[in-house]
DNA sequence: TGATTGATTGAACACTTTCTCATATAACTG
DNA sequence: CAGTTATATGAGAAAGTGTTCAATCAATCA
């Protein structure tokens, strides 16, 4: 910890000619005042990219997605290639994490996906092959 | 797999009040051109995903967009609380994954985020609240 | 050149995740 | 109610992930 503040030292000390100990509270200080002033929930936020960011959910998902409507289980079962129980745990981990919602119908369920769900895939749809 | 268009047999039976063998394929197809629509590269996507759905990552790609500049490591250590390796590691992660960008100075690095990044916590903060 | 410094890399181990199998639940049907 | 069907849940094996420690690299400077 102190080590880590001995190298910000240095770093000021070359950006400004020099640098005391107040110089390095302030850099300090405002670098930890860009997290609190971050308006969101970074639990959710983690959770619901932990949750996105795996293959057989992200690929569900995006079924959904482009089915643009409701699909019961019984439809995405035959498209997604793990069991039965596996793509109900991801419903489930989809639903817990807010990336679907869920209608029951008789013995069928209904998934679809949340305008959350679909601003993540936005996302990285718009920013594909840019960057690096 | 047999038993799975079985159950979309009787889902789409139930649907039309009848269901034939040419019927289960054409919704079959249907629903499978809906993946190939899809114009992202996944694995791409679930990287950027994964990357970020993790909490040292996360927290630090949220200091990096709020600071709004590129930052030096030094300026990062003594906020995230994990060891230096800890975050080179994670940096590194970041950048493979096309969520920031890196720039030598000297012995100084700095790292900033890419528009990816920035799109996805944006993606995040609108859908903050709200669904469920 | 050798020493120092900022940062990265690799190995190792604890921890977490994800899948499948077996079983359970809830809704309908006769 | 018993039987069937659609889906969910729990346990546990296998694979993957994140962190730290130790060692290394690359740039600067005496």
């Amino acid at each position: 910890m102190s080590s880590q503040t001995e190298r910000l030292e240095r770093l000021i000390t070359e950006e400004r000619g020099g640098c005391c100990e107040a110089d390095i509270e302030e850099r300090l200080d405002s670098l930890r005042s860009y997290q609190s002033e971050t308006p969101t929930n970074p639990d959710a936020d983690l959770t619901a990219l932990k949750t996105l960011g795996n293959d057989t959910r992200y690929h569900i998902v995006r079924l959904l997605t482009a089915a643009d409507r409701e699909l019961c289980v019984c439809e995405i079962n035959p498209i997604v290639n793990v069991s039965d129980s596996a793509i109900s745990h991801a419903l489930s981990d989809l639903y817990d994490a807010g990336l679907v919602t869920r209608r029951k119908d008789g013995t069928w369920r209904y998934y679809e996906t949340t305008d959350r769900a679909e601003a993540l895939l936005t996302a990285l749809d718009k920013t594909g092959e840019a960057d690096r």
